[in-house]
DNA sequence: TCGCTAAAGAACATTGTGTCTAGTATCAGC
DNA sequence: GCTGATACTAGACACAATGTTCTTTAGCGA
């Protein structure tokens, strides 16, 4: 992992992933060209490719800083779930790059990477639970939370981030422990008990 | 909707979408050119583009047959969450179709088409649930619900769709209404029930 | 200061897209 | 069966983007 001392390469990786994000803000993932990124982080052509393969491994880097941050920040709120509010935090003090990374016009790659992102840390979050069945079942259960989430972070951010973190949060660990109906005493025969959210 | 009666723009159309599936189910739909389709379709370029402005057009037509066949499925088989396992059923009879379209290859187009697919099927169902709650909440959940049965989806058939799909169901419901805790009997303070499930 | 190497610039082959043409076949309806 | 309409074919085309290769220039570290 010894990362290159001469100023140059740091420069250029710097000025080609902060071009990609920009350009993903613009106009998606699938939309941007590497013409766009060097354009933009005036850069030439040869050089692009002499640090990245591709577009894709230009993404693959600028998301292996991404995962870092987020491991560090659930490291320090660990928890059941404890994943949920320190990701809605992030995104929201970063709410440009993560509404170009989840947001509509983003490509399968990048959603593909978020979740199994978010599926890892929601394997490291279960072990504070105490969960009882096979490893299929907890594998189940983990894409079942880590799809759950990555829908909500993203009708979060469609919604332009309005809700506060610790609400969508609080809503989201309820709907995963207890369910709908324990969250919204919802019944399949249509009797049930009323609502009890502050906001929205 | 009047269809066209002439023969011809009927065995194109049909052999287009045909060969759209194959070649996804090969080499997945970003990696398949119109050059591939054409070829396998054993049509002329021109022809293509005369029904389809582009491979994405083609996509969706083929996925609008697939809707139909899924709102007309659920129509026979309604109640909570009944899209589920008339899903589950339709994934299992078109293996291929379904795996090609969902599986790892799969664009980001075609899983954010199959996904609000998934949520206006689900918006269906909740009005068989007696919902308390703002338009908002009701919006959240219903993407919650989407998410999650996507992802469990996506699993159950990268696994070769294994597990029978009545079961699948069954804990897919299970876990929407009562949520991890009253699945797997989780809690927070690592105490917990016994599971109770027959297989996996 | 000097040697090393990153970066610029520009040309190139390659692949895919979408359009257009003129000629050929196939269809529906009389 | 004809016949007029129109769907299809084959090929060429302009265009855009990719990824490679080359030489020349500039900047870095020691």
């Amino acid at each position: 992992m010894k990362r290159s001392t001469d100023r140059r390469v740091q420069r250029t990786r710097q000025l080609l992933q902060d071009a990609l994000i920009s350009m993903m803000i613009e106009k998606g993932y699938e939309a941007t060209t590497v013409q766009d990124i060097i354009d933009r982080a005036n850069v030439g052509r040869a050089t692009f490719y002499a640090h990245f393969a591709d577009k894709e491994t230009l993404l693959t880097s600028r998301l292996e800083d991404l995962r870092n941050s987020l491991s560090e920040r659930q490291r320090q709120a660990p928890g059941s779930l404890g994943f949920s509010l320190a990701m809605l935090e992030h995104a929201r003090s970063h709410l440009p790059v993560w509404s170009a990374i989840v947001g509509r016009d983003s490509g399968a790659l990048v959603l593909q990477r978020i979740q199994s992102m978010i599926a890892a840390l929601v394997d490291v979050d279960m072990r504070a639970l105490a969960f009882k069945g096979t490893p299929a079942q907890r594998d189940l259960a983990v894409q079942y939370i880590a799809g759950a989430f990555m829908a909500v972070l993203t009708w979060w951010l469609d919604q332009g981030a309005k809700l506060p973190p610790e609400e969508v949060d609080a809503i989201f660990r309820r709907l995963v422990m207890q369910g709908v109906a324990g969250e919204w005493g919802l019944r399949a025969n249509s009797k049930g008990r009323a609502p009890h959210l502050k906001s929205m």
